[in-house]
DNA sequence: GCGCAGGGGGTCG
DNA sequence: CGACCCCCTGCG
């Protein structure tokens, strides 16, 4: 039996910039311009054809257990982007520019081990190294022809991990192993925002970045605003002067408030993608 | 083509 | 504040 779901008039999804916002990392590209991705222990496959979102190798049952909620079908990103497009111009660009950005509900844990790599790392190398974590300790799944890894969990993370090559943070991988399966983190997402924080900055090599992209992408957190140098860069370029009294998240919490965690990443994909260098102007003007 | 800097979605001491 | 492990990329 053929297993896929299609929906129409679903709007503001668009696979190329959910999954090239930087929010997530497991997921491949295919020659026909769908995205394959592993989550929840399975196998996805999104494309968009004439309007109509597929989602293959999924039930209907699957399909509303699971994916409805993972690709946050049931927030109104049209009403999130008319919102943030009247704060000011750029913004209103940034809204377009990534029109179809959703921010996926994805694994606490796999959030954190997944921010701790991209720590000071590159998207090519932080790939490499998750790609590896799981080959060698997640279970194996196939579709297509092809084989996929599930995400291991922290019990499954043992023995040696110089074959990821992750340099200094494997010492990080291996204490947020211990961490997590010694203190209890399972109560962490009945925690309000502030606790929660405290509570992933026990993790060492977790800090305020790393723990604001766990709290967004994996707590649904979506009053955080994660700052990283691409969005620092945004920021003292376009709001220079209220920038000098605040800090980068203050100033994010009081302009853009529950939207906050939506404005950084219609932020980060526009500067990334949009061709702004490094001083936040355009790299060809 | 290959070898060599430069620098990367920060964090720690 | 400076170092940081190890690529990945770009230039010579």
């Amino acid at each position: 039996m053929k297993k896929q779901v299609v929906l129409k008039n679903l709007c503001s999804f668009e696979p190329q910039h959910i999954f090239e916002c930087g929010q997530c990392f497991r997921w491949e590209r295919e020659e026909d311009g769908s995205y394959t991705v592993v989550a929840r222990n399975r196998v996805i496959n999104v494309c968009k054809e004439k309007g109509f979102i597929v989602f293959r190798n999924v039930t209907e049952e699957e399909f509303h257990d699971i994916w409805r909620g993972y690709f946050d079908l049931d927030t109104d990103y049209g009403q999130i982007k008319k919102t943030l497009s009247e704060h000011d111009r750029f913004l209103k660009d940034a809204t377009e520019y990534g029109s179809g950005i959703r921010i996926l509900n994805q694994d606490l844990w796999e959030c954190v081990v997944s921010f701790i790599i991209s720590a000071n790392n590159n998207i090519p190398r932080i790939q490499g190294i998750i790609q590896r974590l799981c080959q060698q300790f997640g279970d194996r799944l196939s579709y297509g022809g092809k084989t996929y890894f599930t995400f291991p969990g922290p019990e499954r993370i043992v023995g040696d991990l110089s074959f990821l090559r992750a340099g200094y943070r494997e010492h990080y991988i291996k204490n947020a192993c211990e961490t997590f399966l010694s203190s209890n983190f399972s109560d962490i997402a009945a925690l309000d925002t502030d606790s929660a924080r405290k509570k992933l900055l026990t993790i060492s090599g977790v800090g305020p970045k790393v723990a604001d992209c766990i709290l967004l992408f994996g707590l649904e957190r979506r009053e955080v605003f994660p700052v990283d140098v691409w969005v620092k860069r945004c920021l003292n370029s376009l709001y220079g002067e209220a920038m000098k009294t605040k800090t980068p998240r203050e100033f994010a919490v009081e302009a853009f408030g529950p939207l906050a965690g939506f404005a950084q990443q219609y932020l980060f994909y526009y500067m990334r993608n949009a061709g702004f260098d490094k001083t936040g102007g355009m790299k060809h003007a």
